[in-house]
DNA sequence: TAAGGTTTGACTATCTTTGACCTTTCGTTA
DNA sequence: TAACGAAAGGTCAAAGATAGTCAAACCTTA
């Protein structure tokens, strides 16, 4: 853990600290690590996606900025988005590792579930054509939020 | 026993000590014993596999690297011998969930903990001809045992 | 000497960093 | 008030940095 991007996200999350949003500069982040602006971007691409829970927001131009927030959910329709929409008919490892991440960090599941889910669905488990494997994850962990859902009741 | 095989083994368990895991360079470890990246490869498929109590985890590009752990595979002889004997190379959802309830009376496994796991590798979830599905279910079963393990550590 | 373990290297996949060029917003000035 | 320029942020592709895969060549040993 020593490249940058790792140390730029770590930045951001501690100050974001306990605050639900965090407004930040582009240019002069990028000039205190020395680094291109552009890194920024790629650290939020890679790193505050909406799998993980945070939602950004920017504005150009003279005191533009760029915002980022994390998202707040009410359990049971954050679950049932996940079901309907967000995770579709394909699923990839690392889309699953930030998804569960993020229920981990709601209470949703605990790490040990999480690492059980991460396990159980992983490349080496479902050992099958990469045609198929993201459609199997994607239909095997919508099975398990379903479950969930029943089991909160 | 004097291939470089071996000699980059006993490196690298001299170098986990009673650490229970350590983070290596491919390229470093390769250029330090003058071979190639790929032989770092064939030690670790080799010497530190699943069976003799470890689990890897890699990541590529600018600073990656390769995280060996140990599991502690003497500890729990229960889930061991789940892995290594009782499981088999085929598991049948019956059986699954046969020892998943053992599994939970042994205090082992919560029982959300094994709804997500019957939920996960239900014949639902695992949409794929018969004939390899129950292949399937168990080489995920017996990941996510392996991890119990890693996480009992 | 055949079988199986070891070594090597070419090719591939993934993640990060950088820079050139593009777009939007705002304030100023003709 | 339209035009312009400065001050942001955005996009994308190339280059760099690692690790993974696979098969051929090589070596050891029963």
């Amino acid at each position: 853990m020593a490249n940058i991007s790792d140390i730029i996200e770590q930045f951001i999350l501690k100050t974001l600290g306990d605050e639900s949003q965090v407004d930040i500069s582009r240019n002069e982040l990028a000039a205190f690590f020395r680094c291109a602006p552009s890194q920024i971007n790629y650290v939020l691409e890679t790193r505050f996606t909406l799998d993980r829970g945070f939602v950004k927001e920017s504005r150009r131009g003279g005191s533009g900025y760029i915002r980022i927030s994390k998202i707040n959910i009410d359990e049971d329709s954050y679950v049932n988005n996940l079901i309907l929409e967000s995770v579709g008919d394909e699923l990839s490892m690392k889309r699953l590792s930030q998804i569960t991440e993020k229920l981990v960090s709601e209470e949703i599941l605990t790490s040990k579930e999480r690492a059980l889910v991460l396990a159980g669905l992983s490349d080496e488990s479902l050992a099958m054509p990469l045609t198929i494997r993201d459609s199997i994850r994607a239909r095997a962990f919508k099975n398990i939020l379903t479950n969930l859902l029943k089991e909160t009741k």
